[in-house]
This record gives C-alpha cells, structure tokens and sequence, in this order.
DNA sequence: GTCTATAACTTGATAGAC
DNA sequence: GTCTATCAAGTTATAGAC
C-alpha cells in the first residue's frame, strides 16, 4: 500500500514520486486514499484503473472508499481541480504585481515547468484524464485553465505591443509554450540526469527566444 | 455508425476527422473497424471505449471483430503502430539528402506538425494510449518513436556543431520541440482559425528561433 | 469507520447456427 | 462472414453487521 512519497512508475511516465500540493489538499485516510488514486489514474488512466485496486492502494476496502467519496468520478474530480488550482495560484503569485511583459513570461515559463515537475504525476492526471469528467464536474478546471492560459497571452500581447517581443501570432506562440511545458511531467522523474531548476531555465530561454526576445 | 471522414467530436479534443494514411492501411470492413476504434479510442480512450461500441461504430455486431482482430488491444496495436510508421516515415522523406541542420530542422518541425494536423486523432491516440500496450507490443512503436527523436536531435547537433544554432542542451531542446508538436493534435481541428500550412510556418519559426538560430 | 456480502450491470471473448 | 446466445470475470456501488 503506497504511501505519500512512494516512488511509482508504470505504463505511460517516467519513475516518480506520489505528492499533492500541501495545504489545500485533505490529509488522514481522505488524503490516503487520493494519493493512491493519484499514482493509479497517473499510470493507467481513470478507466483502466478500479475501485478496489484504489482502495488496496490506500490501505482500506473499496467499500469504505464510499464514506470519503461517493464516487470514483468525484475522486478524479478533486484530484483534477487540486492540479489546475495549484497550478493557476502558483502562476498568479508570480506574476503579481509584475509590470514588464519579459519578466513576467519568464515567471510564468518557470513556474509552469516547475509545477510539472514537482508534481508530474498531478500534471498528467489533470493534463490527459481532464476529459473522462462530466462538463459540470470538469467546469472549474476548465475556467482555470483558460484562466492560466490568458496570463500567458497577456503576457506575450503586451511584450509585442512595448517591443519586447516580436510575434505574428500570439495565440499560437502561447500555445507552443504552454505545450513544451506541458510534456515535461511525461518524462521528469527522480531517475532523470536534469534538475527541476536546470529544466526550469531551459524552457525559460526557449520560450524567450521563441517569442522573438530583443532588447529595447 | 461513422465512416472514414466523418466528423467526430468529444471528450478531450477538437473537432476532428476520422482519417488514417492512405496505402498503408487495411480496406473494407477490416478497415471499418480500424476507423471505428480510432475514433472511439481518440475520444474516450481504450478502457473507455467497449468491443461493442466499436462494433456498432463499424456497422457489425461485436462478435464479429473478432473475425479481424483477435482481441481489443491488438486493434490499438495496430493503430498506435501505423501513427508511428506515419511519423516516422514522413520524417525520413523530409530530411533524405538534406545536409544542411537548418533546413533539416525546418523539415523535421514542419512535418511534425502536418501529421498532427492532418491525422489528429490518431496522433492522439499514438501518443496518449501507448501506454496501455503490453511491453511487446509497444517495442516496435518505441523504436520508432526513438529513431523520430534521434533525427531531430541530430539536426540539433549538427547545427550546433557548425555554429548554425547556439544550444547549451540540444536534448531539452529536441524535447522542447516535440513537445510543442504533440500537443498540436489535441487542440487542431476543422473549426480552427488556422490553416494547417499557417500552423506548421508559425512552429517552424518558433523551432527556430528556440534552436538559436543564426545566420552564418 | 471499517468490514463482508452482494446486487445490478458491463466487460472481453467464445461457441455454434445460418 | 455475420449473427444470436452465452460465459466467466470484472465493474461500480450499496446494505447491513460489527
């Protein structure tokens, strides 16, 4: 029965570590019971992962999964909510109050990557099992995301407009960004011969560049 | 019950047609069903798509499968093969003869992101079920998916060594690339305000650029 | 809170008629 | 080739004892 902090590699993502975002995130057989489904959605997907290998994984009987959660959708729904609000709090933070559009891409590049590599497993759940959730359930997520995706736009649409950066198309240069970060939780884990900082700095430098970066 | 060019919608991509290669790919109703499952599978993922929704999909009972494929995941075998021959394929084609890393990555970049638009479903299910595979029958769909990364990193390094690109880690930065490549098949769809040639001249430039590219 | 037991249903796959 | 009928096993979820 793993335990938060367990190391976890299966199926579709490099050797990693079982951890949720601290604070917001329930603690006591509730906590238990989403870190084991958060190792098993992360490796099998929501569909190719049952009940009861979820509650084996936490240590109890499927049955009393139900007293904590009266579904197995509503698991993957907090996990999948849990990820796009870490990952929209964390973007917001970095960007308060930071007025110049490089800085604030920088920022918002860093922290994209580090959230995807210090919480890869959650990046995967709520990055590639979004879709099983019901519109009402997947929703906020999806508000969220668009939320973290407007940052990244405003940021790249002013840079162009002082001169900073040289675009045609924004939308798509957001998208490339975001996408490059994105990956990175498929294939960062412990076993990797890069840091998270030496990861974070790269795709900082690709993101300026690729946004046409020039001195004013 | 959809057929090859249907319009198909759902879940966790844009809209999208239901097409595979030409030439490579199995006809008549062999082919029905390989269509059906893309779909299926693009949309809902294996384990949430049931023999006998890809029977109905194709237009026959689900017994019936079972006379051209012998079992579920030999159906996503072959799927997940044929994207990655595709890929790699059109790779090969693109760079034969071309010595110069410039106009190797313009070429490598430029396909990437065509096989994504042109086939998005299967790209999406190339890249988000493999997993799901047993380690025999992913081999062959590994190997290729490691030849496509060499060819990529080795444009990367020639154009380093020659002084057209300036790369600290050509390895993040071949993972960057593709990065922003496979998402593209989630997001490209007939509803989209770009064209596929729009979308492919953009990402070139930005693979470019993040490449460091300059003239010698 | 946690368990055993089980209901109600769906799953992948097969047998055998036509 | 295609179907109907069916099997055995697995699924989510619930009822009720302790």
């Amino acid at each position: 029965m793993p335990v938060p902090g367990d190391q976890w590699q299966q199926g579709r993502l490099a050797t990693a570590v079982v951890v949720l975002p601290e604070g917001t995130t329930p603690t006591g057989t509730r906590g238990r019971v989403l870190h084991a489904a958060l190792g098993l959605f992360a490796a099998r997907g929501f569909h190719g992962t049952s009940i009861r290998e979820i509650g084996a994984a936490a240590g109890i009987n499927s049955a009393t999964l139900y007293g904590y959660y009266s579904s197995k959708e509503l698991i993957l729904a907090e996990l999948v909510l849990i990820g796009h609000r870490e990952l929209h709090r964390r973007l917001l933070e970095t960007v308060a109050e930071v007025a110049d559009p490089v800085e604030r891409l920088t920022a918002l590049v860093r922290t994209h990557v580090l959230v995807h590599t210090d919480f890869s497993l959650l990046s995967v759940v709520t990055n590639s099992e979004l879709h099983v959730l019901s519109a009402e359930l997947a929703a906020p997520s999806l508000a969220l995301r668009a939320a973290s995706e407007q940052l990244r736009l405003d940021a790249l649409t002013d840079g162009v407009r002082d001169g900073s950066f040289d675009l045609s198309d924004v939308r798509l240069a957001a998208r490339a960004i975001s996408g490059m970060g994105q990956r990175v939780g498929n294939w960062f884990g412990p076993g990797q011969d890069h840091t998270r900082e030496q990861v974070a700095e790269a795709f900082v430098c690709f993101a300026l560049r690729l946004a046409g970066h020039r001195e004013r």
